[in-house]
DNA sequence: ACTTCGACCTGTTGGC
DNA sequence: TGCCAACAGGTCGAAG
């Protein structure tokens, strides 16, 4: 679920229901994520409100006067808005009860996301301090990613999804950019030229473009317990279809692992 | 400085 | 049907 198009989907799903909505209390049943939840949180959330949400990456943080709630759904996590009533399921390890009977619930079956609660000024966390430009804006171009690729011999899909290149790009779209692009995922990312690079900044660019607006559309129903949406299998190109035919040129999709991760591609139209 | 790989977890799927 | 291995949308941090 959390690509940076659900993270950026979750952000605009929750804020209304949040914003300037005092805490009433933090609810912790398990505290053990990626790293544990600080007894600080629940201690000391209560009785403030969150009065914006930012995103950094796959990042959320939350903003109150009294400190920065960091949140980060690894693989497998969730935030939904839920009724105060609503029972808790296995894997729902946080509430935060919010005035007026809404409560913010975290749910993460594997637990590889994670729940910090900071004072410091956010900026220079070290989880966050390395992390490289976001890809939506300008600061991410075909000039940055030549430049900080020289020298590399790292596979251009692996380069890509490394945070401290740039954020955001997750094993679903960096198989669907390089595809997009015409890339071999396996090729050397140093070895690539600019106007490759051109290319594939824009790809990548479009295709997260593409999935918010997707994922827009999931925001309607966000507080209903629904599953996933659908839309983005859709319009998946390669990504989960190794086997089946590219749909180009029909050739059958090569599906082999880089930095065990599953990786698809058409041998013929990536080169 | 860069690359590779194990680790953290549970749930689902596919082969035998 | 059951069992077991492999794999899943992430990414940190250690080791080479």
């Amino acid at each position: 679920m959390p690509e940076l198009p659900e993270v950026e989907t979750t952000r605009n799903g929750i804020y209304p229901h949040i914003k300037n909505k005092r805490v009433e209390e933090v609810i912790v049943r398990q505290k053990k994520l990626r790293w544990e939840i600080p007894d600080t949180l629940p201690a000391e959330l209560p009785g403030h409100s969150f009065n914006h949400i930012d995103r950094r990456g796959k990042y959320l943080l939350l903003h109150s006067k009294k400190g920065i709630l960091i949140i980060h759904l690894g693989m497998s996590g969730s935030l939904r808005i839920v009724a105060q009533d609503s029972p808790a399921g296995k894997h729902d390890h946080v509430d935060i009860v919010l005035q007026g009977g809404k409560v913010l619930r975290y749910t993460d079956p594997r637990r590889f996301g994670c729940m910090l609660w900071e004072q410091a000024p956010v900026e220079s966390h070290p989880l966050l301090i390395k992390l490289g430009p976001e890809p939506l804006t300008k600061d991410f171009d075909y000039k940055h990613l030549f430049k900080v690729s020289r020298g590399r011999s790292a596979a251009v899909k692996t380069f890509i999804m490394d945070s401290k290149v740039v954020v955001g790009v997750g094993n679903i779209y960096a198989n669907e950019a390089l595809f997009m692009a015409g890339i071999n995922p396996k090729r050397a990312a140093g070895k690539i030229s600019k106007q490759t690079y051109v290319s594939l900044v824009h790809c990548i660019k479009e295709i997260l473009q593409k999935s918010i607006s997707v994922g827009g559309t999931t925001l309607r129903d966000f507080t209903n317990s629904g599953g996933e949406p659908g839309y983005f299998k859709q319009a998946l190109s390669v990504y989960g279809r190794g086997g089946e035919n590219c749909l180009k040129c029909n050739r059958v999709l090569k599906e082999i692992r880089l930095g065990q991760r599953s990786t698809v591609y058409c041998t013929q139209c990536q080169r």
